[in-house]
RNA sequence: GCAGACGUCGCUUAGCCUGGUAGAGCGCCGGAUUUGAAAUCCGGUGUCCCUUGGACUCGGGAGUUCAAAUCUCUCCGUCUGCGCCA
């Protein structure tokens, strides 16, 4: 959520925003108004504690002093204003509660490099990276080999979970853990601490992290001990350092989370979404950073460049997009989106999300750094490595081979024994 | 799961029994002193509203009271022991 001191003083850069997201401005103009009568009655309640303390003080020094009548006359006096601050207080209270209920919904400030439009169509290309591979027969899709393959088995996941859970199974298995391994080494060695988060959250915490609307649409809940399953290592990553001043000397914090991801994909549909391309539970590595404001541009492409090194070291063909305002989401002041090249189905398509979150999560998580002139909110950046089962599609349509076996990308064959070829079951 | 102990400002801790302005040390910031540094000394160092003064803050919430860090209830967490367990 944004500075509320965003709204005092600088109203009309959210109202620009807006206009740029096509949103209407009732939600801006609510917050401001809920903040001045919170004010107002926080004054107002303020005065009469004022009041209070003064008397508490008189009976105390009278008590001392031995005179219980002079005691006796001042709490007869003040008997009744502990019911008139409560009222107050209530006020303010439920100002307060609805003022940042709305804020929760205002989203970020978008950088001014984010192109204008509607949605996904308006995303502008950024850069095209490695070579696109004509293969000298017909490309076959990722859910017809890996099923021919026996490497997925989403017919016995249905049966035993749901639909879009499935068994991951033999080479194909290997190769998964092979690409995990090798992104978490790819990131450590570039100095981020690798961390294996909680995959269960409490609601607190993940309200800092994330939309409202997500809880309905993306996140499993927990019966009956309410937790949430994590979407993402993202989540309790950023979240861990919630209600914390961090010293400005562990700064920047990077690391890279390694976790199963769980989400509910209310509203998935469609030939596109075949296979394990959209699915309740995958892996997936993430970089994360936390960061002083005026760093964290520069980390943003810090982020940006591991994700383009590691993708090209993985010999696949890909392109970056810039995601324009309509496709942003609420988070983010700027996204890029790494697409796969899947000769499939002839389609580019999304495999990574690098985001800047400037200070929109920090606020909710009331995260914040030590400097001389106060304590400031940090920024928090995020970006996909690897979601392994994604990667995987990519793989797995790139390097088939005409009799539908798979080759093994070089630098994952290290990994699986020197193994060149995945091999059916 | 059971029993006991504990949770206070960035850190360490006092205050709790017996309700009445949350104190000290360390760290940090500023100043004095110094050629510079250390040491020393002085001041500052949580949050919010600022209507210049104020209110809030002792793990969270509720209650009792004129008044709660302090008393009561409840939840959460940590430690110790027992039990269970991959």
């Amino acid at each position: 959520m944004l500075d509320i001191a965003m709204f005092r003083e600088h109203a009309d850069i959210i109202r620009a925003d807006h206009d740029k997201r096509n949103l209407p401005h009732d939600n801006i103009d609510a917050v401001i108004r809920l903040d001045e009568e919170w004010r107002q009655a926080r004054y107002d309640s303020d005065q009469l504690r004022k009041v209070r303390n003064e008397a508490a003080r008189g009976i105390a020094g009278a008590k001392k002093s031995g005179d219980t009548a002079a005691a006796d006359s001042i709490m007869a006096e003040v008997k009744t204003i502990g019911a008139q601050i409560d009222a107050l207080t209530e006020r303010a209270d439920a100002c307060l509660a609805e003022r940042d209920a709305l804020r929760m919904r205002v989203p970020n400030i978008l950088h001014e490099s984010v192109p204008v439009g509607e949605d996904d169509q308006k995303n502008t290309l950024h850069s095209l990276h490695g070579e696109k591979v004509e293969l000298d027969f017909e490309p076959r899709t990722h859910n017809d080999l890996v099923e021919a393959n026996g490497w997925v088995d989403l017919g016995r996941g249905a049966k035993v979970a749901g639909s879009r859970f499935y068994f991951l199974m033999g080479d194909l298995a290997r190769l998964e853990m092979a690409l995990q391994q090798y992104t978490a080494n790819f990131l450590v060695e570039r100095g981020y601490t690798l961390v294996q988060p909680p995959l269960m959250m409490n609601r607190e915490a993940y309200e800092g992290v994330t939309d409202l609307a997500d809880f309905e649409t993306v996140m499993y809940g927990v019966e009956p001990d309410k937790f949430y399953l994590i979407a993402t290592s993202e989540h309790p990553l950023t979240a861990m350092r919630m209600d914390e001043i961090i010293e400005p000397a562990e700064l920047p914090v990077k690391q890279v989370g390694i976790s199963q991801c769980f989400r509910r994909e209310v509203g998935a549909h469609g030939l596109s979404d075949r296979g394990i391309w959209r699915v309740h539970q995958f892996t997936k590595i993430e970089q994360i950073i936390i960061c002083k404001p005026e760093d964290s541009w520069q980390h943003h492409e810090e982020l940006f460049e591991n994700a383009l090194e590691l993708w090209d070291s993985l010999g696949l063909h890909y392109r970056v997009v810039n995601i324009c305002t309509g496709d942003m989401g609420s988070i983010a002041a700027k996204k890029y989106d790494l697409e796969a090249w899947l000769p499939g189905v002839s389609e580019y398509k999304e495999v990574v999300s690098c985001s800047n979150c400037t200070d929109y999560q920090a606020n909710r998580l009331r995260m914040r750094y030590r400097t001389t002139d106060g304590n400031a909110a940090v920024h928090t950046l995020n970006s996909t490595a690897v979601a392994t089962s994604r990667a995987l599609v990519a793989i797995i349509e790139q390097n088939q081979l005409e009799d539908g076996r798979v080759r093994v990308p070089e630098v994952l064959q290290a990994y699986m024994g020197g193994q060149e070829v995945l091999q059916s079951l």
